[in-house]
DNA sequence: TAAATAATTTAGATAAAGCTAAAAATATTT
DNA sequence: AAATATTTTTAGCTTTATCTAAATTATTTA
């Protein structure tokens, strides 16, 4: 078993090497859970001494295929709260990752198949996040541009191209955000822009330059 | 901002108190809590300091009115978690407590409220003990004996006179628990048994005596 | 490549929540 | 009312998860 505090350290070093290269550095786990980087020695010790993690002084670390296996519990945990608190609570997609931060650490495996069943077994989380089964596997679809979808496909936004700050604004005004469920309506031949419906309420035309900044997971 | 620990204390000095006289004794909490009276002190210090205690040395602990609300709100999450388990997860009733101690103290107004609305604003969990509103306000219904109900009187079963072991196996036998749901069907006057529906299943007939040592909680 | 800079680790400290053992206060018996 | 027993508190220790400051190793740059 382990505390609140190791749990948190092993889903983010499983985090930090999944998205990146697979050594992990201190500094990044220390800015990630804003800890100061002494603190994240002391609890790589520990958790390598409970074979969760490989670490080379100085080098980096690994995270162990035990060590894994536990992280994506983790995520699974927290991904299926925050579909219960999207879905069944209707909390906005922004609100929920804080709540299923303490969630995800309440261990109770029962609750969880439970919490599970009730939800319907969703593959996704309101991000569009893949929720990892019971045996830790992951069904990863790829995030691709809105602007490769066919027409009467559907996805979750999952992603937005922040560099250029007036998207963001523009996105918020026409109501576009992470989590958002698209639907394309049309495909206009002349200029590749498309005509979208979200969450099942307002359609609008987007440029293609729009869409393709706009990364989502395609559902269905 | 409490601890879970502070959390802890505070409701079980809180329940201690209603149960029994205002003034609590370093060794019941103790007890209650399995730890030693040497950490209760401790504890006690930390929450008199926080004014949620009056304490006197060597005499005993009484619960302020901050403290008081603050074990309310403390128990109304609780018993909240406890029907959403039973109702929408499908948990057993004796199977709740433990998994309702661990979300009780997860800290978010917000959730809670919305957690309440969707339960549908509950009055009593699946003990049959009451759910404190937003407010604090506890509408406390009596424990009456099973004997005492009329016809069509509907109650939760909330204690069983368990000086007998041989009662205990018998309600076991007819599947009645703490939590069970009871309808009455019919009285027979000649001796005072009782025909009852249990949780909206099995009709059995109980007598006089058995009625008469079951506590409940009438509902509707 | 040597010096400067950055990253990481070690050593030692702190606060929370528990513990044991002993002292002090209160309660109960004889 | 003394002696004994019980309860409560105090003093000091442990573990967990943090921290700061200093030391060590790695990397970058001039």
């Amino acid at each position: 078993m382990l505390t609140t505090s190791e749990e948190n350290y092993l889903k983010t070093i499983y985090n930090l090497s999944e998205s990146g290269k697979k050594q992990v550095s201190t500094n990044s786990i220390s800015k990630f859970l804003k800890t100061k980087p002494s603190s994240v020695t002391d609890m790589i010790k520990k958790l390598s001494a409970k074979k969760l993690l490989y670490h080379k002084k100085y080098k980096g670390t690994n995270i162990s295929s035990n060590g894994k296996k536990l992280a994506i519990q983790i995520i699974r945990k927290h991904r299926l709260w925050e579909v219960f608190l999207f879905e069944k609570l209707n909390f906005k997609w922004d609100e929920v990752h804080k709540i299923a931060e303490e969630l995800e650490h309440i261990t109770n495996e029962k609750l969880i198949e439970k919490l599970d069943k009730y939800l319907k077994y969703p593959k996704i989380d309101p991000h569009g996040d893949p929720i990892p089964n019971k045996n830790g596997e992951i069904n990863i679809k790829p995030k691709i541009k809105l602007s490769n979808l066919l027409i009467n496909n559907n996805c979750i936004v999952s992603n937005v191209n922040d560099d250029d700050g007036n998207l963001l604004e523009y996105l918020n005004k026409i109501k576009i955000h992470i989590g958002s469920k698209i639907k394309v309506f049309d495909i206009i031949e002349y200029d590749k822009s498309i005509e979208i419906e979200i969450d099942s309420k307002n359609k609008v035309f987007i440029s293609n330059r729009v869409a393709e900044n706009i990364l989502v997971t395609k559902i269905n």
